[in-house]
DNA sequence: TATAAAAGTGAGTAATCACTCACCTGCGAA
DNA sequence: TTCGCAGGTGAGTGATTACTCACTTTTATA
């Protein structure tokens, strides 16, 4: 099984359903939207990409714009998957004693899902600004639930001292910045470039402990 | 004159080369590329909001490309002009003695530009990764010219004992992330949110001092 | 093995695309 | 007054677009 096929297989919970057709449908999708974006990616050169009919795409997605919101929605709920879990902050507590132990566990974990799944990030950051639709899945998700756990965790290490007292959404915001600051100059923009990622990973965290320290 | 002349006038320095219509086409055109995204945006489109014939678009630019890159090209001149000035080095180590104040009276500077050009600033982020010729652009002036200069200013504040001694790239890295950050969550993410601009501003800047002091 | 449903096909369609061109208009120089 | 020319026009161009549909092939089930 190729590697593009393991990232179709983890997106798609019932992969298994998805014809042999389909999955090439989605990978060429993918790479092409990835590259060229949405809008100047055309179907006739999704089909040739993937090997099959244009008819064949239509056949599974009623438009162009389907087959984007099937392709983005489920890596959304992927990325924002850890916030969701049921008693994240029982589970959280009990592992972090310290918030650098847990920001630095989130952070690994999370950059590695996105390091397997750039193509889907990219097409993610690019195509929001412009779909309504994915626009109004973001907000409700992760402006009400993603942010609203990331204000009690906030707010919890604050009450143990171990964190700058401070708007929570302040701190969010600067923590967001430095960490996606750190991937998309990584993975997006130098990409080429030779990276220590451990070192490179470890003072991104001793910036947000230092910064943030009472 | 509007604020959307104003806007044009400030970016092109032959401004009062451009005639009425080749001025309401720009705007229109930055109009609609910030909104819907340059693939998506039709001349027909742009020619119907700028009240003149779809012909008159093709009389100034040759093709849409072109329309693009005379609006995006000055932009990024614009953004990294102070960069650019001759003797940066000596007039920033006689008026700042601190990096902090450095640092301050540069972000001030710079997203006081970022403010007044938005429409602009958004067009540059989302069409760079797709305009090879636009990202050659970026390349060659960012990735050299600033790039350099920001070295030699992290390399002064780190001889002088005010920046931790750490490559001048992650410093870089870690200070366009909350600087670009802020201003992303700012005007992009949540431009209708509430927001204490001054306070939010000198949050970020401790962040940052915090962060990079020895 | 027979049968129906699902998957797959590719020629065809109307709409839209970026761009052209022959023509018109207003204005400054000769 | 005449001329040249840049600015402006909009109907027209071939190419491409997302999508449809009548049809064939494959697959699952009984």
């Amino acid at each position: 099984m190729s590697q593009q096929d393991k990232m179709i297989e983890e997106l798609f919970h019932n992969a298994d359903e998805l014809t042999e057709k389909q999955k090439k449908i989605v990978a060429a999708a993918i790479d092409s939207f990835a590259e060229k974006g949405f809008a100047a990616t055309s179907t006739s050169e999704i089909a040739k990409k993937a090997g099959v009919a244009e008819g064949t795409i239509f056949r599974h997605y009623k438009t162009k714009k389907d087959l984007l919101v099937a392709i983005v929605a489920p890596t959304m709920a992927k990325l924002i998957a850890p916030f969701v879990i049921k008693d994240l902050n029982k589970v959280l507590h009990q592992d972090f004693e310290r918030f650098e132990d847990f920001i630095k566990a989130f952070i690994e974990n999370r950059i590695k899902f996105l390091k397997n799944n750039m193509p889907l990030f990219r097409i993610l950051i690019q195509e929001i600004p412009f779909q309504p639709e994915l626009r109004e899945q973001f907000k409700e998700h992760i402006a009400q639930k993603v942010f609203e756990r990331l204000r009690q965790i906030v707010e919890h290490y604050q009450a143990k001292g171990q964190i700058i007292e401070m708007p929570s959404d302040t701190v969010i915001r600067m923590a967001a910045s430095t960490i996606f600051g750190y991937i998309i100059a990584r993975y997006l923009l130098a990409p080429e470039a030779e990276w220590d990622d451990d070192t490179e990973i470890e003072r991104t965290i001793q910036l947000l402990m230092n910064g943030l320290s009472p």
